[in-house]
DNA sequence: CTCTTTACTTATCATTTGATAAGCAAACTA
DNA sequence: TAGTTTGCTTATCAAATGATAAGTAAAGAG
């Protein structure tokens, strides 16, 4: 097996994956939150609660911008803070309702959209799909 | 196969797949260029030459925008542009002399880290993940 | 009980990015 | 050939982002 044309494929695929996330989800963000804010929307989503140094982490910003990010996505009432009953310094940061609200819609566009993209695959395809993100995600991701 | 939970795992997918590339690219860029134009310069790389309008459309900028990038990178001395003959509206990009150099070095360290990634792997293993590749990228990417 | 570290905040500034308006020349169209 | 469209440029402005300095309070270490 030539690793260098499996390094060329790996390059190939990853600009694929990019681009069709961005299809899939343009025009989802609402126009009041920015690109970044929707990220860490997205973020604390998936893994709430989270503490400002784990957005900071997975969203590779300063505390400071953080921090700054929170605050604005908490101003326009989207998140909510609370101090960690273990750890006083720490801040779980978790939706509000309304944050929820519009990040399961978003997610069920987003899902809507992925639907049509499979739609036509038969079962045994489907299975195909799965096993080969699971043995990527495994294996190299 | 129950879609849901195979969107659910495309999610986490797209996630790790986004995680890895920004590591792998981690202080690779150059630090007198931008991110953006860093981005710039990896499609040009692949794809050159490419006019304006498709930096434009790939990249997701607008035009003035688009143009704007194209002359500081021209100003770096990392890029150059030609006139289409077949249109000489057109203006075709292409790396300079520098400027392949070093996207050259840059794409060589990103396989660096992607040998490494890939190191303990047998041959059959290395064939999976191939075929998973193409999978994916033909049907869903 | 000090000293240090950790988690986070506030303030500030420079840079990057995004968006819009206005213009130009080549190419196409009727 | 006049009018329109396309590809790109220049200029300008607002907003988002990144980076740094300085501070607070809680937790942990000696």
């Amino acid at each position: 097996m030539n690793k260098h044309s499996l390094f060329e494929q790996f390059i190939a695929f990853t600009a694929s994956v990019h681009q069709v996330k961005h299809e899939m989800t343009k025009g989802i963000k609402p126009e009041e939150i920015t690109p970044v804010q929707y990220g860490i929307l997205e973020y604390i989503a998936v893994s709430q609660p989270v503490t400002l140094s784990q957005i900071s982490d997975c969203q590779h910003m300063s505390m400071p911008n953080t921090s700054r990010e929170i605050r604005k996505l908490r101003e326009k009432g989207l998140c909510e803070k609370y101090m960690a009953e273990e750890d006083r310094r720490m801040q779980y940061i978790r939706l509000s309702r309304e944050g929820q609200t519009m990040m399961d819609e978003a997610f069920g566009r987003i899902e809507s959209r992925f639907l049509e993209r499979v739609k036509g695959f038969s079962e045994a395809e489907l299975e195909e799909i799965n096993a080969a993100l699971n043995l990527l995600q495994h294996k190299v991701f």
